[in-house]
DNA sequence: TATTTTAATATGTCGTACATTTTTATTTAA
DNA sequence: TTAAATAAAAATGTACGACATATTAAAATA
């Protein structure tokens, strides 16, 4: 058998049985949101344990948002927000470099997939925002001192992109990624003269495509915009 | 004042508190990944709490997969796995109706996006395992007695067109939304006479653009593929 | 010097106690 | 009898102390 086969012994910690066993429970009296759970000494004694250790395989499912609980009066099933433990471990400094290009990569996939959503539900309104961004962009000198403001508006401008799409869950997962994008970029590319902000379609002509072009357009010179990015991949 | 701009008065227990100081503690002290952590009861005596408060909130961190503690030696910085709790709190049953949808856009966000990683990195290989599928799906007549298999065949294909990107992240992403996009597909247009297989171009039509045709037309056809939920989103 | 034994250490688990606030039950007053 | 006031019960949050256990370092021994 090949060494790779083996797996670790099983190193479980009673708390982790605890919540093994919790989470059988939880599907199995197939609970809804707001539903009340049984009382932590309950708890604690069908299985058996202490309530320390009850308390903490449920301090587990508190902390993803799996169930609520309310000082006092007793804890219930909760309707959990996917995004939010995402978004605290999407430090980039923590993630290892596999799950960072796969950040990368995930940016760009998302960003011309976003291209359909962005034409289906576009109005005069947003395309306006997005004008006025890239007004002030063009404004600004490009020089190495306004970089970090062109940064900012290139930021604004993606960023307005993703809250036409109306997908509150895409806007927020946008926001994550993006400094892990930029990070990425930087660690794994960092030639100076490959700029962020060098493209060879300018958000301008993004724009104007917006406005007058079919979707098929914007998709395309979306991809050209992020050449640079999608020529790091291999 | 509106009233939505009310903000709820602030319950924080005294854990969410030591949890706040905990992260503004390690941003601050700039840790990686391996990085030691104090022990238990000199952050207990730095933050003037209990041992037992300490431990939830380190118990919180934890979960999240941020630090690891090794029993009897001590708790360390860790590497996360981003996805892992966002699996766990991927229960259809769970998430609110707006969430879902999100969810159900955002797979056909990925769809789409994914079709020039699939182009990049297409092998043989690929292209051979997904014939099998689609020769198999072939096979199967279409009728209700069979919707089982034919749907299991479906993901298979659009799985393996996951596996072709080569990016891990997205292909564990497309395993957790597949069955939230089952599910508010049924939910929210229980239209029996809308199947979801019933698709204007097939897994072959599918399957031999990517053989012989060019990333656009292989996307082209992904989006008429999947025409019956575009047209369910506004 | 090398090996064995001992001691110190840190997390995991347990039990008990109490604070606090909500809910329920009881008592009192009109 | 009904309504208000009071008391009791209930449940989570927090604290403290204790011990188990396995690792690591130190000390003792051959």
């Amino acid at each position: 058998m090949k060494i790779s086969k083996l797996k670790p012994i099983e190193t479980l910690t009673q708390v982790d049985k605890i919540e093994q066993s919790l989470q059988d429970y939880l599907e199995s009296a197939n609970l809804q949101p707001g539903d009340a759970l049984p009382k932590e000494v309950e708890l604690a004694q069908a299985l058996g344990v202490s309530r320390t250790a009850i308390r903490e395989a449920l301090s587990r499912f508190r902390t993803l948002g799996i169930i609520e609980s309310r000082k006092n009066r007793g804890m219930l099933i909760a309707s959990p927000d996917p995004l939010v433990n995402f978004e605290r471990v999407m430090s980039p400094k923590l993630l290892n470099d596999d799950t960072l290009r796969d950040m990368f990569e995930l940016r760009l996939v998302l960003e011309v997939g976003n291209c359909e959503l962005v034409f289906k539900r576009k109005t005069a309104a947003d395309i306006e925002y997005l004008e006025s961004i890239v007004d002030k962009e063009e404004h600004t000198a490009q020089s190495p001192k306004n970089s970090a403001i062109l940064i900012k508006y290139d930021i604004d401008f993606h960023s307005g992109l993703y809250k036409i799409s109306g997908n509150d869950t895409l806007i927020r997962f946008q926001k994550m990624l993006m400094p892990v994008f930029m990070y990425s970029f930087k660690k794994f590319h960092p030639d100076p003269k490959q700029s962020i902000l060098n493209h060879e379609v300018s958000h301008r002509d993004l724009l104007n495509t917006l406005k007058k072009g079919t979707v098929d357009d914007f998709r395309s010179k979306m991809k050209k915009h992020l050449r640079n990015y999608y020529d790091k991949i291999s």
